[in-house]
DNA sequence: GTCTATACTTCGATAGAC
DNA sequence: GTCTATCGAAGTATAGAC
């Protein structure tokens, strides 16, 4: 269970096809499906690389979040130096591919103790330059962020986007279509705000 | 791989027993912990047991789900007769033995393709239950349901509620009492538009 | 009607071969 | 530096004893 023994290289090819399949697998099938042999037999590769790669699984897994925290980090970033950043912003975290992910590693950190605060720590650090960058996007487009605070509309974007699609995903629609109206002519009227208290 | 096979008879102590500690393990560990061996071992019986009162684990954990689901019907309409339908809705939404729960099923359903079309099912005829009872209740004390759709507030309290409580588990609680505040903040001026559309 | 002995599968992980 | 043979623990489920 984890103790010390020799490790492959990180900038091994063999490496990557495993942290690849992983992430794969977490989207596809959730995290429950990343075992050695369900990952190595993903990416055609012998069960036992995967533990000469990682020294546990949740190492790997830790792998795939990293991986995936810096791309939504990217992507982010592209958003918020939108005109609309809200609506930008909201359409990211709508997208099908992130709010799996970000669900399944919810569910990972709730399950698994090793994981648990490497997880949540990395979430909270996110969370915190999230809350800043969006600040710094509403002042530049003229958005009030008294009357708007930033954490909150993180939070209410996060918390609305995740859950539905966790319901969609059973095929669970009801009331759906309402909130996303809601949320929608929310966001219009924030963005029409702008600039308005500048006068 | 559940066929046909005698099972113990559904008035059994000990079958009560076990979904009892199904319950518990869910809460405590998710249902994830509830293996054969780990509930048997909860109530002190043998785990084969688990597979005589049960054709399968997930049979178990749907007879969890079904016991769930009529204690939170009977709690709400409690909550919904109450002078301030709203705060004493999104209370029971914020106890943490629901949310766990909540959120546990969903993940189970997300994960374990036998029942996710029993749970599916189950929660749409539940969300729709829900909405039409909070509509009933919303009318009676005099909020205005079009200003105020309860679809959007059911959908609303749930999402936060869970998703707070996901977070809070992980110890991650940045932009939560913003959140928290601006929630109450709404449901106070709702409530205290009651029966101002009635003049 | 109630419980147990047992089969079979899959898992994570390690030690050692190339 | 890379991969494989193999162990032990835990999982679900069944057939059969009381």
């Amino acid at each position: 269970m984890a103790t010390q023994r020799r490790l492959g290289a990180e900038s091994s090819r063999t490496r990557a096809l495993l942290v690849e399949a992983a992430e794969l697998l977490v989207q596809e099938e959730g995290y429950v499906a990343v075992s050695a042999r369900r990952v190595a037999s993903r990416a055609d590769l012998k069960p036992q690389l995967v533990h000469y790669y990682f020294r546990t699984m949740d190492e790997l897994l830790l792998a795939v979040f990293d991986r995936f925290a810096q791309r939504f980090l990217d992507r982010q970033a592209q958003a918020l130096a939108s005109a609309r950043p809200l609506t930008a912003l909201w359409d990211l975290y709508t997208d099908t591919f992130v709010a799996v992910i970000v669900i399944e590693f919810f569910a990972l950190a709730n399950h698994r103790a090793a994981v648990r605060d490497k997880i949540a720590g990395a979430t909270e650090q996110f969370r915190i330059g999230q809350i800043a960058e969006l600040d710094r996007a509403m002042r530049r487009v003229g958005i009030d962020v008294v009357a708007y605070p930033p954490s909150a509309i993180v939070m209410l974007m996060m918390t609305i986007s995740t859950t539905m699609k966790m319901e969609s995903n059973l095929d669970i629609e009801h009331g759906h279509a309402e909130l996303v109206a809601l949320v929608k002519r929310q966001i219009d009227e924030v963005e029409a705000s702008a600039g308005k208290d500048r006068n």
